[in-house]
RNA sequence: GCGCCCGUAGCUCAACGGAUAGAGCAUCUGACUACGGAUCAGAAGGUUAGAGGUUCGAGUCCUCUCGGGCGCGCCA
């Protein structure tokens, strides 16, 4: 039994009561979710409800009156070993054994899709997330997103939803010149311009770019740096391409903001702006009203001068993005935008949606690095900035995904390099694959011992030891850890779920004997044990791959 | 000045309004001549920054104070 169909049975339980007359409820007073969780303290079963805290006030009656009339009813449902009222009116259920252990051949079962599901079907999402400038490498801002904004999309497809990654380009304006201007002043040994681009990597591009075509430097005037801009572009994006892929996060679509421009969508969105009445002119400028919807000022869309603002690309953008069919367009921005999340939810209301529904822009904090007992301050002056490939490359793909993606984002998060590098359990992404490795390894074994564990009968309700039924239940939990992560937007979740879920196995490991030992015959709890350890590995592998990291069969 | 985020063990951090606030690291003590010791068992460590309030119940929600980070352009 999941821990849903526990809800469920619970659910009909409480209806029975209303539906006896033994309980004055009326059946809207019935909680949409009814809350089981796993209890902290064995003690208290395998799973434990509050809804007789919750009912018991509108009902008029005490907590543990109400506890006592669900749990006589639930008592009564198959696969329920017993049922104990504690404390002020917790329900605290107990699952039989054969029907907690079944648990793991319906894992085993489910493979890959255990832990899927249908939480979001039928919803589009688009999720934005890093859109850097091309005119450097993604540091270490960058690389929080890199993770997270990748897992974010990774959790919402398992909870069911039809997801896009996007990276908008900011490839367009000022800066984009500025680049061209540097890239052009280091080719010719002079220094970059005002606000210009410094460091080795604009010396590299620059040599790159005269080294694929000299005549580069026959040209004169704005067409050279134009030319070196245009080339630097191009290099600098597929860098940032390369690096984001060997970082397992993979963008469905690219979207220029040139492209933007170029194909009327900037015309299109002022329009729809427009006919929702929303925009009007003063000073010789064109604004949005998004006064009417919470934020603390106006915002001009066109300058007096005639030149469009940055923000009518983003209005112009989310337009774009609604009118490409997504149902939510997610925003991930670090925190020194958080200036944006008013305007950005006016933009959407603006435009005639709800920006409780439609938009949903998500703050970060930014990441702090600690090298040597000291801070690593980050600067776009070369020398010291920490960029998402240095950083990939002095602790691998997988402990730089995986401790970005352990801490919730809304809190900065201070890492430090030294600890991130030693392959120790200092980093708690080794603890979890050591886990999967280590199943792996009994499951080898148990091949070469002959065992056919998935082709033999199994009396699952062997599986009754302490440890045994608290990794049963840990592994029952992830379609529920998805499906809270998902609508949380907190990947971290997982990652939290997943050390308990290792610890679980690691405590059970130590503690029951697998694999029967030399000379001896495979007795049932072997097998039982077996795809006790089949399932572990599959929830494992399951939830790593929600976080784009591996589960490594050695290690 | 206005606004957003944060403040939990020595350190880094958890805890969809639930039961005795938990892990890891660091410190101390233990455990395999059988499946991977990158493991497990135990000890110690707390007025959840502070003060009020909301309720059956508050680290979590509301108000105020203190402390830290960030943001407030016809810039991009």
């Amino acid at each position: 039994m999941t821990p849903d169909q526990l809800a469920t049975a619970i659910r009909h339980a409480l209806v029975r009561a209303i539906e006896d007359g033994a309980l004055a409820l009326e059946p809207a007073q019935v909680p949409a979710e009814i809350t089981v969780e796993r209890p902290r303290n064995p003690d208290h079963g395998d799973y434990a409800t509050n809804i007789a805290l919750q009912v018991a006030k509108p009902a008029g009656t005490s907590p543990r009156a109400v506890a006592e009339l669900i749990a006589v009813r639930l008592r009564e449902v198959g696969g329920v070993a017993s049922v104990d009222v504690a404390g002020p009116g917790f329900l605290n259920v107990t699952l039989d054994a054969a029907t907690l252990g079944e648990l793991a051949r319906s894992v085993v079962v489910a493979g890959e899709s255990y832990g899927r599901i249908d939480r979001y079907a039928g919803t589009r999402v688009n999720v934005e997330f890093i859109s850097a400038n091309p005119t450097g490498p993604l540091h270490l801002g960058h690389t929080r997103w890199a993770a997270v904004g990748d897992a974010i999309a990774r959790v919402l497809e398992a909870a069911g939803a039809e997801v896009v990654r996007e990276f908008y380009i900011n490839d367009r304006g000022l800066q984009m010149d500025k680049f061209g201007m540097s890239l052009e002043a280091r080719a010719l040994g002079t220094e970059p311009p005002e606000g210009g681009y410094h460091g080795a990597y604009v010396d590299d591009i620059a040599r790159q770019v005269v080294a694929a075509d000299p005549s580069i430097l026959e040209l004169t005037g704005p067409d050279r740096w134009a030319a070196f801009r245009e080339a630097g572009y191009a290099l600098q994006l597929q860098q940032q391409k390369d690096v984001l892929d060997g970082f397992n996060t993979h963008f469905d679509v690219w979207y220029s903001e040139r492209t933007l421009h170029s194909s009327g969508a900037v015309e299109r969105g002022l329009a729809r702006l427009r006919e929702h009445g929303h925009v009007f002119e003063s000073d010789g400028a064109v604004w949005l009203r998004t006064t009417d919807f919470d934020d603390d000022k106006d915002r001009v869309l066109v300058r007096s001068n005639g030149e469009l603002t940055y923000f009518a690309s983003d209005t112009a953008y989310y337009v774009d993005k609604r009118d490409r069919g997504f149902d939510v367009c997610i925003y991930l921005l670090g925190a020194d935008h958080h200036g944006y999340v008013n305007r950005l939810r006016a933009v959407a209301a603006c435009a005639g949606d709800d920006p409780d529904v439609n938009i949903e822009v998500l703050i970060g904090q930014l990441v702090k690095m600690m090298k040597g007992g000291e801070e690593v301050r980050l600067s776009k002056r070369a020398g010291n900035m920490i960029t998402l490939e240095d950083l990939v490359d002095e602790v691998g793909v997988d402990a730089a995904r995986y401790s970005l993606i352990r801490y919730p984002v809304d809190s900065p998060l201070t890492l430090d390099l030294d600890l991130l590098v030693s392959r120790s359990n200092d980093n708690p992404v080794y603890y979890v694959q050591y886990a999967h490795a280590r199943i792996a390894s009994v499951l080898r074994n148990a091949g070469d011992l002959g065992i056919d564990w998935r082709g033999a009968t199994a009396d699952l309700s062997l599986l009754t030891h302490e440890r045994e039924t608290a990794l049963l239940g840990l592994i029952g939990e992830l379609p529920r850890v998805v499906g809270t992560a998902s609508e949380l937007r907190e990947p971290h979740r997982v990652a939290r779920y997943l050390e308990e879920l290792a610890n679980a196995y690691h405590k059970f490991y130590d503690v029951c004997r697998v694999l029967p030992g030399a000379d001896a015959d495979v007795e049932p709890i072997n097998v039982a044990r077996l795809w006790l350890c089949g399932a572990a590995r599959q929830t494992l592998e399951n939830g790593l791959a929600l976080l784009g990291v591996s589960a490594p069969d050695r290690m």
